[in-house]
DNA sequence: CTTTCGCTCATGATATATCAGAAGCTCACC
DNA sequence: GGTGAGCTTCTGATATATCATGAGCGAAAG
Protein backbone atom coordinates (compact mmCIF):
# COMPACT_ATOMS: atom_id res chain seq x y z
CA UNK A 1 0.00 0.00 0.00
CA UNK A 2 2.65 2.23 1.04
CA UNK A 3 4.78 1.36 -2.42
CA UNK A 4 1.67 1.99 -4.15
CA UNK A 5 1.01 5.24 -2.86
CA UNK A 6 4.31 6.52 -3.38
CA UNK A 7 4.05 5.08 -7.33
CA UNK A 8 1.08 7.10 -7.68
CA UNK A 9 3.12 10.08 -6.48
CA UNK A 10 2.88 13.14 -8.76
CA UNK A 11 6.20 14.24 -9.75
CA UNK A 12 8.59 14.26 -6.61
CA UNK A 13 8.46 17.90 -7.55
CA UNK A 14 6.37 18.55 -4.67
CA UNK A 15 5.33 22.29 -5.65
CA UNK A 16 3.61 21.61 -8.97
CA UNK A 17 1.11 19.04 -6.81
CA UNK A 18 -0.02 22.38 -5.53
CA UNK A 19 -1.03 24.02 -8.48
CA UNK A 20 -3.05 21.09 -10.11
CA UNK A 21 -5.02 19.50 -7.15
CA UNK A 22 -6.36 22.76 -5.34
CA UNK A 23 -8.54 22.71 -2.24
CA UNK A 24 -12.25 21.83 -2.94
CA UNK A 25 -12.37 25.91 -0.62
CA UNK A 26 -9.89 27.68 -3.38
CA UNK A 27 -11.44 26.18 -6.03
CA UNK A 28 -15.28 27.58 -5.16
CA UNK A 29 -13.65 31.00 -4.08
CA UNK A 30 -11.94 31.16 -7.18
CA UNK A 31 -15.34 30.23 -9.39
CA UNK A 32 -17.49 32.21 -7.96
CA UNK A 33 -15.28 34.91 -7.92
CA UNK A 34 -14.79 35.33 -11.76
CA UNK A 35 -18.80 35.01 -12.15
CA UNK A 36 -18.65 38.11 -10.11
CA UNK A 37 -15.64 40.05 -12.02
CA UNK A 38 -17.37 38.94 -15.23
CA UNK A 39 -20.58 40.40 -14.40
CA UNK A 40 -22.45 36.47 -14.24
CA UNK A 41 -23.64 37.13 -10.74
CA UNK A 42 -24.88 40.81 -10.91
CA UNK A 43 -24.80 43.10 -7.95
CA UNK A 44 -27.52 42.10 -5.46
CA UNK A 45 -27.70 38.65 -6.45
CA UNK A 46 -28.57 36.32 -4.01
CA UNK A 47 -26.00 33.18 -3.37
CA UNK A 48 -27.49 30.24 -1.70
CA UNK A 49 -25.12 27.57 -0.42
CA UNK A 50 -26.57 25.13 -0.62
CA UNK A 51 -27.74 25.69 -4.85
CA UNK A 52 -23.72 26.79 -5.06
CA UNK A 53 -22.93 23.59 -3.55
CA UNK A 54 -25.28 21.76 -5.90
CA UNK A 55 -23.57 23.39 -9.17
CA UNK A 56 -20.12 22.95 -8.20
CA UNK A 57 -20.94 19.38 -6.60
CA UNK A 58 -19.03 20.03 -3.08
CA UNK A 59 -20.60 20.02 0.19
CA UNK A 60 -21.20 23.54 1.04
CA UNK A 61 -19.00 23.81 3.84
CA UNK A 62 -16.16 24.28 1.45
CA UNK A 63 -18.81 27.01 -0.43
CA UNK A 64 -18.81 28.63 2.79
CA UNK A 65 -15.06 28.93 3.20
CA UNK A 66 -15.35 30.65 -0.22
CA UNK A 67 -17.87 33.21 0.59
CA UNK A 68 -16.74 34.19 3.73
CA UNK A 69 -13.24 34.98 2.33
CA UNK A 70 -15.31 36.90 -0.28
CA UNK A 71 -16.75 38.45 2.22
CA UNK A 72 -13.48 39.74 3.89
CA UNK A 73 -12.27 40.78 1.02
CA UNK A 74 -15.90 43.28 0.77
CA UNK A 75 -16.96 40.92 -2.83
CA UNK A 76 -20.60 40.15 -1.12
CA UNK A 77 -21.97 40.43 2.17
CA UNK A 78 -24.15 38.21 3.92
CA UNK A 79 -26.33 38.46 6.82
CA UNK A 80 -26.53 35.62 9.79
CA UNK A 81 -29.60 33.01 9.16
CA UNK A 82 -30.99 35.02 6.42
CA UNK A 83 -28.35 35.28 3.32
CA UNK A 84 -25.75 35.88 0.76
CA UNK A 85 -25.56 38.44 -1.80
CA UNK A 86 -22.97 40.41 -4.40
CA UNK A 87 -22.70 43.15 -2.56
CA UNK A 88 -23.83 46.24 -2.96
CA UNK A 89 -21.98 49.20 -2.18
CA UNK A 90 -22.52 52.63 -0.71
CA UNK A 91 -21.55 55.62 -2.37
CA UNK A 92 -19.46 56.38 0.51
CA UNK A 93 -17.71 52.97 0.16
CA UNK A 94 -16.80 53.84 -3.53
CA UNK A 95 -15.34 57.26 -2.56
CA UNK A 96 -13.36 55.33 0.09
CA UNK A 97 -11.93 52.77 -2.14
CA UNK A 98 -10.70 55.51 -4.01
CA UNK A 99 -9.19 57.09 -1.05
CA UNK A 100 -7.43 54.31 -0.82
CA UNK A 101 -6.52 53.77 -4.20
CA UNK A 102 -4.87 56.86 -3.87
CA UNK A 103 -2.80 56.43 -1.10
CA UNK A 104 -1.89 52.97 -2.32
CA UNK A 105 -1.07 53.81 -5.87
CA UNK A 106 0.56 57.25 -5.23
CA UNK A 107 2.89 55.25 -2.59
CA UNK A 108 3.60 53.11 -5.68
CA UNK A 109 4.15 55.63 -8.16
CA UNK A 110 7.24 57.29 -6.11
CA UNK A 111 8.80 53.86 -5.53
CA UNK A 112 8.73 53.06 -9.19
CA UNK A 113 9.64 56.51 -10.03
CA UNK A 114 12.80 55.98 -7.53
CA UNK A 115 13.29 52.36 -8.79
CA UNK A 116 12.66 51.86 -12.45
CA UNK A 117 15.57 51.16 -14.56
CA UNK A 118 15.39 52.77 -18.22
CA UNK A 119 14.33 49.48 -20.22
CA UNK A 120 10.98 49.91 -17.35
CA UNK A 121 10.22 53.36 -17.72
CA UNK A 122 10.69 52.03 -22.08
CA UNK A 123 7.86 49.59 -20.91
CA UNK A 124 5.65 52.02 -19.05
CA UNK A 125 5.94 54.11 -21.35
CA UNK A 126 4.94 51.99 -24.31
CA UNK A 127 2.03 50.79 -22.50
CA UNK A 128 0.61 54.11 -21.86
CA UNK A 129 0.73 55.20 -25.44
CA UNK A 130 -1.10 52.27 -26.28
CA UNK A 131 -3.69 52.99 -23.78
CA UNK A 132 -4.13 56.06 -24.96
CA UNK A 133 -4.88 55.00 -28.42
CA UNK A 134 -7.22 52.35 -27.51
CA UNK A 135 -9.53 55.04 -25.67
CA UNK A 136 -9.31 57.13 -28.48
CA UNK A 137 -10.35 54.13 -30.66
CA UNK A 138 -12.71 53.60 -28.11
CA UNK A 139 -14.50 56.44 -27.82
CA UNK A 140 -15.08 56.98 -31.76
CA UNK A 141 -15.80 53.60 -32.71
CA UNK A 142 -18.98 51.48 -31.97
CA UNK A 143 -19.75 50.37 -28.42
CA UNK A 144 -19.15 46.57 -28.75
CA UNK A 145 -18.60 45.77 -25.10
CA UNK A 146 -16.09 43.23 -25.56
CA UNK A 147 -13.90 46.00 -26.61
CA UNK A 148 -14.57 47.96 -24.09
CA UNK A 149 -14.19 45.45 -21.53
CA UNK A 150 -10.80 44.73 -23.03
CA UNK A 151 -9.72 47.96 -22.47
CA UNK A 152 -11.09 48.13 -19.13
CA UNK A 153 -8.88 45.02 -18.07
CA UNK A 154 -5.68 46.77 -20.42
CA UNK A 155 -6.08 49.32 -17.79
CA UNK A 156 -6.17 47.41 -15.07
CA UNK A 157 -2.98 45.44 -15.97
CA UNK A 158 -0.90 49.22 -16.58
CA UNK A 159 -1.91 49.73 -13.13
CA UNK A 160 -0.93 46.80 -12.45
CA UNK A 161 2.96 47.12 -14.03
CA UNK A 162 3.31 50.65 -12.17
CA UNK A 163 2.34 48.51 -8.69
CA UNK A 164 4.88 45.82 -9.23
CA UNK A 165 7.71 48.04 -10.54
CA UNK A 166 7.42 49.41 -6.95
CA UNK A 167 9.31 46.40 -6.22
CA UNK A 168 6.93 45.64 -2.55
CA UNK A 169 4.95 42.45 -2.84
CA UNK A 170 2.92 43.37 0.21
CA UNK A 171 1.93 47.01 -1.77
CA UNK A 172 0.97 45.45 -5.06
CA UNK A 173 -1.19 42.81 -3.28
CA UNK A 174 -3.13 45.47 -1.36
CA UNK A 175 -2.96 47.37 -4.74
CA UNK A 176 -4.71 43.87 -6.78
CA UNK A 177 -7.33 44.12 -3.76
CA UNK A 178 -8.54 47.71 -4.18
CA UNK A 179 -8.45 47.45 -7.97
CA UNK A 180 -10.86 44.01 -8.02
CA UNK A 181 -13.26 45.74 -5.68
CA UNK A 182 -13.49 48.97 -8.03
CA UNK A 183 -13.49 46.87 -10.76
CA UNK A 184 -16.69 44.77 -9.89
CA UNK A 185 -18.20 47.66 -8.74
CA UNK A 186 -17.67 49.99 -11.63
CA UNK A 187 -17.85 47.37 -14.40
CA UNK A 188 -21.14 48.43 -15.90
CA UNK A 189 -20.92 52.24 -15.59
CA UNK A 190 -17.63 52.65 -16.34
CA UNK A 191 -18.36 51.46 -20.00
CA UNK A 192 -19.71 54.49 -21.13
CA UNK A 193 -17.84 56.59 -19.34
CA UNK A 194 -17.29 59.66 -20.85
CA UNK A 195 -13.67 60.35 -23.05
CA UNK A 196 -10.08 61.12 -21.24
CA UNK A 197 -8.15 63.99 -21.87
CA UNK A 198 -5.53 63.09 -24.64
CA UNK A 199 -2.84 61.56 -23.54
CA UNK A 200 -4.04 61.23 -20.05
CA UNK A 201 -1.85 58.13 -19.52
CA UNK A 202 1.23 59.10 -21.54
CA UNK A 203 1.63 62.17 -18.92
CA UNK A 204 1.02 60.27 -16.31
CA UNK A 205 4.24 57.81 -17.38
CA UNK A 206 5.85 61.15 -18.06
CA UNK A 207 5.49 62.05 -14.60
CA UNK A 208 6.39 58.26 -13.61
CA UNK A 209 9.82 58.70 -15.23
CA UNK A 210 10.85 62.13 -15.01
CA UNK A 211 12.45 60.86 -11.63
CA UNK A 212 10.83 63.71 -9.79
CA UNK A 213 8.87 61.15 -7.40
CA UNK A 214 6.92 64.18 -6.18
CA UNK A 215 5.59 64.90 -9.12
CA UNK A 216 5.15 61.00 -9.75
CA UNK A 217 3.04 60.82 -6.71
CA UNK A 218 0.67 64.15 -7.77
CA UNK A 219 0.19 63.03 -11.01
CA UNK A 220 -1.29 59.29 -10.03
CA UNK A 221 -3.50 61.44 -7.38
CA UNK A 222 -4.98 63.39 -10.19
CA UNK A 223 -5.38 60.21 -12.21
CA UNK A 224 -7.36 58.27 -9.71
CA UNK A 225 -9.10 61.75 -8.35
CA UNK A 226 -10.16 61.75 -12.38
CA UNK A 227 -11.73 58.49 -12.07
CA UNK A 228 -13.52 58.84 -8.95
CA UNK A 229 -15.46 62.16 -10.53
CA UNK A 230 -16.64 60.64 -13.30
CA UNK A 231 -18.00 57.25 -11.40
CA UNK A 232 -19.85 59.32 -8.54
CA UNK A 233 -21.56 61.19 -11.12
CA UNK A 234 -22.43 58.01 -13.17
CA UNK A 235 -24.14 56.54 -9.65
CA UNK A 236 -26.15 59.33 -8.58
CA UNK A 237 -28.54 57.68 -11.36
CA UNK A 238 -28.16 53.89 -10.56
CA UNK A 239 -30.38 54.81 -7.00
CA UNK A 240 -29.59 51.55 -5.67
CA UNK A 241 -31.77 49.95 -3.06
CA UNK A 242 -30.26 48.09 -0.23
CA UNK A 243 -32.97 45.84 1.13
CA UNK A 244 -32.78 42.57 1.58
CA UNK A 245 -35.16 40.83 -0.68
CA UNK A 246 -34.70 36.93 -1.29
CA UNK A 247 -36.59 36.47 -4.11
CA UNK A 248 -37.63 32.63 -2.93
CA UNK A 249 -38.46 31.39 -6.30
CA UNK A 250 -35.61 30.99 -9.42
CA UNK B 1 -5.80 20.28 30.94
CA UNK B 2 -8.17 18.63 28.58
CA UNK B 3 -9.18 17.17 31.44
CA UNK B 4 -10.02 19.98 33.11
CA UNK B 5 -12.04 21.60 30.05
CA UNK B 6 -14.29 18.23 29.96
CA UNK B 7 -15.57 18.23 33.65
CA UNK B 8 -16.84 22.20 32.53
CA UNK B 9 -18.53 20.73 29.84
CA UNK B 10 -21.71 22.68 29.49
CA UNK B 11 -24.88 21.08 29.25
CA UNK B 12 -26.98 20.49 25.67
CA UNK B 13 -28.66 23.55 26.15
CA UNK B 14 -25.94 25.98 27.43
CA UNK B 15 -25.82 27.09 23.98
CA UNK B 16 -25.68 30.92 23.60
CA UNK B 17 -28.89 32.63 24.62
CA UNK B 18 -31.39 34.18 22.72
CA UNK B 19 -30.32 37.51 22.69
CA UNK B 20 -27.20 39.15 22.62
CA UNK B 21 -25.34 36.29 22.25
CA UNK B 22 -22.18 36.34 19.24
CA UNK B 23 -21.79 33.53 17.42
CA UNK B 24 -18.88 31.11 18.36
CA UNK B 25 -16.83 31.41 15.54
CA UNK B 26 -16.67 35.18 16.08
CA UNK B 27 -15.88 34.87 19.77
CA UNK B 28 -13.13 32.42 18.83
CA UNK B 29 -11.85 34.91 16.63
CA UNK B 30 -11.61 37.76 19.33
CA UNK B 31 -10.66 35.34 21.75
CA UNK B 32 -7.59 33.71 19.67
CA UNK B 33 -6.34 37.48 18.25
CA UNK B 34 -6.42 38.60 21.80
CA UNK B 35 -4.65 36.10 22.83
CA UNK B 36 -1.98 36.89 20.02
CA UNK B 37 -1.87 40.57 20.73
CA UNK B 38 -1.26 40.48 24.19
CA UNK B 39 1.71 37.85 23.44
CA UNK B 40 0.31 35.24 25.54
CA UNK B 41 0.71 32.71 21.95
CA UNK B 42 4.00 33.88 20.81
CA UNK B 43 5.16 34.67 17.28
CA UNK B 44 5.75 31.12 15.98
CA UNK B 45 3.18 29.08 18.22
CA UNK B 46 1.43 26.33 17.17
CA UNK B 47 -2.57 26.43 17.04
CA UNK B 48 -4.17 22.90 16.74
CA UNK B 49 -7.32 23.45 16.31
CA UNK B 50 -8.27 20.76 18.32
CA UNK B 51 -6.64 21.61 21.31
CA UNK B 52 -8.66 24.93 20.94
CA UNK B 53 -12.09 23.27 20.11
CA UNK B 54 -11.66 21.62 23.71
CA UNK B 55 -10.31 24.53 25.30
CA UNK B 56 -13.16 26.97 24.36
CA UNK B 57 -15.83 24.66 24.48
CA UNK B 58 -16.78 24.31 21.14
CA UNK B 59 -16.51 21.93 17.95
CA UNK B 60 -13.84 22.47 15.70
CA UNK B 61 -15.65 24.41 13.08
CA UNK B 62 -16.09 27.28 14.57
CA UNK B 63 -12.42 27.48 15.29
CA UNK B 64 -11.73 26.96 11.54
CA UNK B 65 -13.61 29.55 10.62
CA UNK B 66 -11.80 31.93 13.37
CA UNK B 67 -8.29 30.98 12.27
CA UNK B 68 -9.55 31.19 8.40
CA UNK B 69 -9.99 34.53 9.35
CA UNK B 70 -6.83 35.75 11.18
CA UNK B 71 -5.10 33.74 8.67
CA UNK B 72 -6.48 36.38 5.94
CA UNK B 73 -5.76 39.49 8.09
CA UNK B 74 -1.77 38.09 8.40
CA UNK B 75 -2.00 37.03 11.66
CA UNK B 76 -1.64 33.62 11.57
CA UNK B 77 0.00 31.15 8.24
CA UNK B 78 -1.40 27.76 7.88
CA UNK B 79 -0.35 24.38 5.47
CA UNK B 80 -2.90 22.20 4.25
CA UNK B 81 -3.13 19.04 6.59
CA UNK B 82 0.43 19.94 8.37
CA UNK B 83 -0.69 23.05 11.05
CA UNK B 84 -1.41 26.83 11.94
CA UNK B 85 0.73 28.64 14.23
CA UNK B 86 1.53 32.40 14.69
CA UNK B 87 2.79 33.96 11.79
CA UNK B 88 6.49 34.79 11.54
CA UNK B 89 6.79 37.58 9.71
CA UNK B 90 9.89 37.89 7.22
CA UNK B 91 11.79 41.15 7.15
CA UNK B 92 10.13 41.86 3.63
CA UNK B 93 7.10 41.43 5.18
CA UNK B 94 7.49 44.19 7.69
CA UNK B 95 9.24 46.49 5.26
CA UNK B 96 6.13 46.31 3.23
CA UNK B 97 3.76 46.94 6.31
CA UNK B 98 5.64 50.03 6.78
CA UNK B 99 5.61 51.17 3.05
CA UNK B 100 1.78 50.58 3.47
CA UNK B 101 1.33 52.36 6.61
CA UNK B 102 3.34 54.99 5.22
CA UNK B 103 0.91 55.35 2.37
CA UNK B 104 -2.56 55.12 4.09
CA UNK B 105 -1.30 57.31 7.09
CA UNK B 106 -0.43 60.34 4.78
CA UNK B 107 -3.47 59.92 3.07
CA UNK B 108 -4.97 60.18 6.38
CA UNK B 109 -2.82 63.30 7.24
CA UNK B 110 -4.15 64.73 4.21
CA UNK B 111 -7.68 64.59 4.44
CA UNK B 112 -7.15 65.50 8.21
CA UNK B 113 -5.40 68.33 7.60
CA UNK B 114 -8.02 69.63 5.49
CA UNK B 115 -11.28 68.77 7.83
CA UNK B 116 -10.49 69.36 10.91
CA UNK B 117 -12.56 71.88 13.21
CA UNK B 118 -10.33 73.80 15.77
CA UNK B 119 -11.58 71.57 18.35
CA UNK B 120 -9.97 68.58 17.28
CA UNK B 121 -7.12 70.35 16.15
CA UNK B 122 -6.84 71.12 20.28
CA UNK B 123 -7.58 67.71 20.44
CA UNK B 124 -4.48 66.46 18.23
CA UNK B 125 -2.15 68.77 20.43
CA UNK B 126 -2.60 67.77 23.53
CA UNK B 127 -3.03 64.03 22.95
CA UNK B 128 0.45 64.09 21.11
CA UNK B 129 2.07 66.89 23.48
CA UNK B 130 0.61 63.76 26.29
CA UNK B 131 2.61 61.18 24.20
CA UNK B 132 5.84 62.78 23.91
CA UNK B 133 5.99 63.73 27.89
CA UNK B 134 5.29 59.49 28.29
CA UNK B 135 8.01 58.71 26.11
CA UNK B 136 10.26 61.26 27.82
CA UNK B 137 9.16 59.30 31.25
CA UNK B 138 9.55 56.14 30.00
CA UNK B 139 12.97 56.31 28.91
CA UNK B 140 14.16 57.65 32.10
CA UNK B 141 11.96 55.79 34.69
CA UNK B 142 12.35 51.41 35.20
CA UNK B 143 11.90 49.23 32.26
CA UNK B 144 8.62 48.03 33.75
CA UNK B 145 7.22 46.05 30.97
CA UNK B 146 3.22 46.87 31.75
CA UNK B 147 3.78 50.68 31.95
CA UNK B 148 5.66 50.22 28.27
CA UNK B 149 2.84 48.31 26.96
CA UNK B 150 0.40 50.79 28.25
CA UNK B 151 2.76 53.85 26.15
CA UNK B 152 2.68 51.73 23.05
CA UNK B 153 -0.99 51.11 23.00
CA UNK B 154 -1.39 55.12 23.77
CA UNK B 155 0.69 55.82 20.46
CA UNK B 156 -1.80 53.24 18.54
CA UNK B 157 -4.88 55.67 19.49
CA UNK B 158 -3.03 58.28 18.45
CA UNK B 159 -2.80 57.34 15.21
CA UNK B 160 -6.01 55.71 15.23
CA UNK B 161 -7.18 59.65 16.00
CA UNK B 162 -6.24 61.03 12.79
CA UNK B 163 -7.43 58.04 10.67
CA UNK B 164 -10.68 58.65 12.78
CA UNK B 165 -10.66 62.74 12.37
CA UNK B 166 -9.86 61.81 8.04
CA UNK B 167 -13.98 60.81 8.27
CA UNK B 168 -13.27 58.46 5.85
CA UNK B 169 -14.42 54.85 7.60
CA UNK B 170 -12.50 52.71 4.80
CA UNK B 171 -9.75 54.29 5.59
CA UNK B 172 -9.87 53.94 9.01
CA UNK B 173 -10.51 50.12 8.67
CA UNK B 174 -7.74 49.54 6.27
CA UNK B 175 -4.98 52.02 8.73
CA UNK B 176 -7.02 49.49 11.61
CA UNK B 177 -5.83 46.39 10.34
CA UNK B 178 -2.30 47.25 9.37
CA UNK B 179 -1.54 48.66 12.83
CA UNK B 180 -3.10 45.55 14.12
CA UNK B 181 -0.16 43.51 12.18
CA UNK B 182 2.60 45.40 13.22
CA UNK B 183 1.53 45.85 16.75
CA UNK B 184 1.87 42.18 17.03
CA UNK B 185 5.15 41.58 15.09
CA UNK B 186 6.72 44.20 17.12
CA UNK B 187 5.16 44.40 20.62
CA UNK B 188 8.63 42.48 22.09
CA UNK B 189 11.03 44.59 19.99
CA UNK B 190 9.44 47.97 20.12
CA UNK B 191 9.78 47.06 24.18
CA UNK B 192 13.25 48.57 24.25
CA UNK B 193 13.07 50.88 21.46
CA UNK B 194 15.76 53.73 21.69
CA UNK B 195 14.41 57.14 22.68
CA UNK B 196 12.75 59.22 20.27
CA UNK B 197 13.44 62.82 19.11
CA UNK B 198 12.32 65.60 21.31
CA UNK B 199 8.78 66.91 20.36
CA UNK B 200 8.91 63.70 17.98
CA UNK B 201 4.56 63.96 18.11
CA UNK B 202 3.94 67.76 18.99
CA UNK B 203 5.70 68.10 16.00
CA UNK B 204 3.84 65.72 13.86
CA UNK B 205 0.53 67.57 15.31
CA UNK B 206 1.84 71.10 14.26
CA UNK B 207 1.96 69.92 10.77
CA UNK B 208 -1.39 68.42 10.93
CA UNK B 209 -2.94 71.50 12.08
CA UNK B 210 -0.96 73.64 10.13
CA UNK B 211 -3.78 73.62 6.88
CA UNK B 212 -0.77 72.71 4.85
CA UNK B 213 -1.63 69.32 3.57
CA UNK B 214 1.77 68.66 1.96
CA UNK B 215 2.88 69.86 4.96
CA UNK B 216 0.97 67.41 6.76
CA UNK B 217 1.80 64.24 4.41
CA UNK B 218 5.64 64.16 4.44
CA UNK B 219 5.47 65.18 8.59
CA UNK B 220 3.64 61.76 8.96
CA UNK B 221 5.78 59.72 6.50
CA UNK B 222 8.40 61.02 8.40
CA UNK B 223 7.01 59.72 11.54
CA UNK B 224 6.65 56.46 10.21
CA UNK B 225 9.50 55.90 8.36
CA UNK B 226 11.54 56.76 11.44
CA UNK B 227 9.78 53.36 13.59
CA UNK B 228 10.52 51.77 10.33
CA UNK B 229 14.45 52.32 10.67
CA UNK B 230 14.44 51.38 14.22
CA UNK B 231 12.68 48.24 13.84
CA UNK B 232 14.27 46.90 11.23
CA UNK B 233 17.95 47.39 13.17
CA UNK B 234 16.69 45.64 16.34
CA UNK B 235 15.09 42.98 13.93
CA UNK B 236 18.29 41.94 12.43
CA UNK B 237 19.40 40.60 15.78
CA UNK B 238 16.37 38.27 15.93
CA UNK B 239 17.20 35.70 12.78
CA UNK B 240 13.69 34.18 12.97
CA UNK B 241 13.54 30.32 11.62
CA UNK B 242 10.74 29.68 9.53
CA UNK B 243 10.77 25.84 9.67
CA UNK B 244 7.91 23.89 10.15
CA UNK B 245 8.47 22.03 13.83
CA UNK B 246 5.48 21.10 15.21
CA UNK B 247 6.76 19.95 18.67
CA UNK B 248 4.53 17.11 19.21
CA UNK B 249 4.36 16.91 22.46
CA UNK B 250 2.74 19.56 25.05
C1' DC C 1 27.68 5.31 14.28
C1' DT C 2 25.13 7.06 10.32
C1' DT C 3 21.55 6.76 7.00
C1' DT C 4 17.25 5.22 5.11
C1' DC C 5 12.87 3.26 4.99
C1' DG C 6 8.33 2.45 6.81
C1' DC C 7 4.91 2.76 10.41
C1' DT C 8 2.08 5.59 13.45
C1' DC C 9 -0.58 9.25 14.61
C1' DA C 10 -2.09 14.07 14.68
C1' DT C 11 -3.45 17.36 11.40
C1' DG C 12 -6.53 20.04 8.40
C1' DA C 13 -10.07 19.12 4.63
C1' DT C 14 -14.39 17.56 3.61
C1' DA C 15 -18.99 15.25 4.11
C1' DT C 16 -23.25 14.58 6.40
C1' DA C 17 -26.69 15.69 9.90
C1' DT C 18 -29.16 18.70 12.78
C1' DC C 19 -30.52 23.16 14.86
C1' DA C 20 -32.36 27.85 15.40
C1' DG C 21 -33.83 32.06 13.09
C1' DA C 22 -36.16 34.73 9.66
C1' DA C 23 -38.90 35.71 5.26
C1' DG C 24 -42.93 34.98 2.95
C1' DC C 25 -47.25 32.66 2.29
C1' DT C 26 -52.03 31.13 3.84
C1' DC C 27 -56.21 31.72 5.62
C1' DA C 28 -59.16 32.64 9.39
C1' DC C 29 -60.89 36.74 11.44
C1' DC C 30 -62.36 41.70 11.75
C1' DG D 1 -61.30 44.03 1.41
C1' DG D 2 -57.65 44.40 4.73
C1' DT D 3 -54.88 42.34 8.43
C1' DG D 4 -52.17 39.62 11.26
C1' DA D 5 -51.18 35.04 13.63
C1' DG D 6 -49.15 30.88 12.53
C1' DC D 7 -47.22 27.56 9.49
C1' DT D 8 -43.82 26.36 5.94
C1' DT D 9 -39.51 26.44 4.02
C1' DC D 10 -35.72 28.58 3.13
C1' DT D 11 -31.30 30.36 5.30
C1' DG D 12 -26.67 30.06 7.78
C1' DA D 13 -24.53 28.05 12.18
C1' DT D 14 -22.83 24.28 14.49
C1' DA D 15 -21.83 19.38 15.75
C1' DT D 16 -20.01 15.00 14.66
C1' DA D 17 -17.74 11.65 11.62
C1' DT D 18 -14.46 10.27 8.23
C1' DC D 19 -10.59 10.90 4.98
C1' DA D 20 -6.01 11.66 2.82
C1' DT D 21 -1.71 13.65 3.97
C1' DG D 22 2.67 14.46 5.93
C1' DA D 23 5.79 14.98 10.26
C1' DG D 24 8.36 12.52 13.32
C1' DC D 25 10.06 8.54 15.44
C1' DG D 26 12.12 4.10 15.52
C1' DA D 27 13.90 0.05 13.48
C1' DA D 28 16.70 -1.93 10.06
C1' DA D 29 20.38 -1.66 6.79
C1' DG D 30 24.92 0.15 5.51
Amino acid sequence: MAVASKLTKRTRTGRAAASGAESLARKAYEQIRDEILQGKLAVGDILSRRRLAADLNMSFLPITEALQRLEAEGLVESRPRIGTRVRIPTKQDIIDSFVIREALEAQAARLCCDKMTSTERDQVARNAKRLDDLYKASASESEDSRFLFSVQTYHMQFHMLIAELARCPGLLRAIEKEQVLVFNWLYDTATHRNSLPVNFHSDLAKALCSGDRMKADEAMRKHISYGLNSVVESLGTLELSKRWRLTRGR
